[in-house]
DNA sequence: CAACCAAACGAGACTCAGTCTCATCAGTCG
DNA sequence: CGACTGATGAGACTGAGTCTCGTTTGGTTG
């Protein structure tokens, strides 16, 4: 779990990168940007539209998609595949924020952890493996504390 | 990879829990299950209403989904969430067929793999969280040996 | 400041996987 | 052999995501 100063930095971070790759400042961007910096775990291409559409500024979905398609591909953004055909998108954050997911079967609520075990024993595998891995995505599926107490 | 009698010895199985579940025999059932017995790696739910024009059978998009989600829930079945949406399923085996995938970028190809290193981590893992983990998926990307023979 | 150009944007048509409904078909059991 | 009930197919429907194209806006130049 990340402090939230972490995460406003964020943002910003974004929002000079973007720059950096010569793209010009825009409302829908930047909206969408601020939003994601608050968030606290992964949120959905429609609940991206659908909050904004509450508050700052109403975007289209063509610029939700465009957004996060820069994001992604300047590594700032990454995408939780979290099962049943749903996808959801939170920022990335440099080493230590690396996390990966648990998705309650019961709520369907996202949680994320991290686990340097896991880490190290996929940089062993990496190595051995007949490719060159990149990226790695582990998703974790039972019932979280609050569905199943124990 | 595994040998292939190990494979056909699934069809039966399935056939066998099936029955053993209360379902019917019915074509387009049997069908299905034949023709996943027989792959060596994912089929897309697409990939076999398409194989299965073209031979035995003709079998509705409604009748592969309603297959799917039977063999899905009885464990015969795993899903396979490769990304980018797309979704595919394979045929579970019992414990030392367990594995789990690598997506190669370039070319898009699937690739099983198993790691006992990986396995013991999670292992681990779960016990420390707070929550009763029942599954747990490993998807890792990257360029594969023909892409990129290193 | 005015004018211009390219990038950013919005609206909405479109695609494609997956779901749902309902009429028909076919095992199974009396 | 019927009849009952589960299995199946056809196709309408949904919702996420993509694409196109006309409009708006940021930034730059005269």
């Amino acid at each position: 779990m990340e402090s939230s100063h972490e995460r406003s930095g964020w943002s910003e971070r974004a929002a000079q990168a973007l720059a950096a790759a010569g793209y010009r400042r825009g409302g829908a961007r930047s909206a969408i940007v601020e939003l994601l910096g608050e968030q606290s775990c992964a949120l959905s291409a429609a609940e991206i539209e659908h909050e904004l559409r509450g508050r700052s500024r109403k975007v289209s979905r063509a610029s939700v998609y465009r957004v996060i398609e820069e994001l992604e591909g300047a590594g700032l953004l990454a995408r939780v595949e979290v099962g049943q055909g749903s996808v959801r998108f939170e920022p990335a954050l440099e080493g230590p924020g690396h996390h990966h997911h648990l998705v309650c079967e019961r709520c369907g609520r996202l949680q994320p952890f991290s686990d340097e075990g896991l880490e190290r024993a996929i940089r062993r595998l990496s190595e051995r493996m007949p490719a060159r891995i990149s990226e790695h995505e582990i998703v974790l599926r039972g019932a979280c504390e609050a569905c199943a107490p124990r």
